[in-house]
DNA sequence: GGACGAGTTGACAACCATTCTCATCTTGCT
DNA sequence: AGCAAGATGAGAATGGTTGTCAACTCGTCC
């Protein structure tokens, strides 16, 4: 075992904040986003907090984080289990899609070339039906 | 029709070199990486055309970019098909994948959620044999 | 061959998301 | 209450990427 098991977070006033946050909307935030968020609020957090809260979380799993096509990361809290997202290019709606096949096909695929410790990403894009 | 064709890229001495440079290597590199690569090889060109010139190539679907897991953009010269990569975290190493089954069903998801004018990204990471 | 306009280049400044620093709180625990 | 480890915030620093703009090159038409 060379790896320690991961501490759970205190519950701070400002990880409490960014939590509630998060669970205040659907679609994928930057963190100057939900900063901004907690701005109008009230809820004073800082910046550096925000960013190194969302990271916390997104490394726990408690939240997805996928970069959008300039590089920028966002975030948006989800359910526990493995999944992947459909998102409207336009209004950012986005829906968790699952899909055993893929996940045996990637495996299937780094399993011929010989790779270990496999992981993915996977995002759909597209324009929703309200646009 | 709203879109201008793009026009072919003048073959300037610079994009004629960054295409060089990008026939050198397999992996995928940041923009960075190859303008050093280019300035060892004797190459003059300014960092922000390797830049403007990278984009282009990209948009054009002349080379592949995606986004390392700290938002770096990297790239790399690419079959015209479409297909995805499974890259090795520590060298770089990277293979070329192509799967009828995820485009199938990217699109069986897409169209179950009424979204339009489908893309997606996948890219499988893990560690190559020799590591 | 020379001239012209659009496209291209390079040096450097400007941007901007993200991370670092570090002195100052808080928290969990005894 | 008192302590050590963890957390926070303000601002500086970092670093990839893009913008600026005058100088240069290309293709083309005379």
């Amino acid at each position: 075992m060379t790896s320690t098991d991961p501490q759970p977070l205190r519950p701070t006033r400002q990880r409490i904040a960014v939590t509630e946050a998060l669970a205040s909307f659907d679609d994928f935030r930057s963190a100057q986003e939900i900063h901004e968020l907690l701005d109008r609020r009230g809820a004073k957090v800082g910046l550096a907090t925000v960013y190194r809260t969302l990271q916390r979380l997104s490394e726990s799993h408690e939240v997805d984080m996928l970069r959008t096509e300039d590089g920028e990361a966002v975030y948006r809290r989800c359910s526990g289990t493995h999944h992947h997202h459909l998102v409207c290019r336009e209004c950012g709606a986005t829906v968790e899609v699952e899909g055993p096949a893929v996940e045996r096909w990637t495996n299937a695929m780094a399993a011929e070339h010989g790779f270990a410790d496999v992981s993915h990403t996977l995002e759909i894009f597209g324009t929703c039906p309200r646009h």
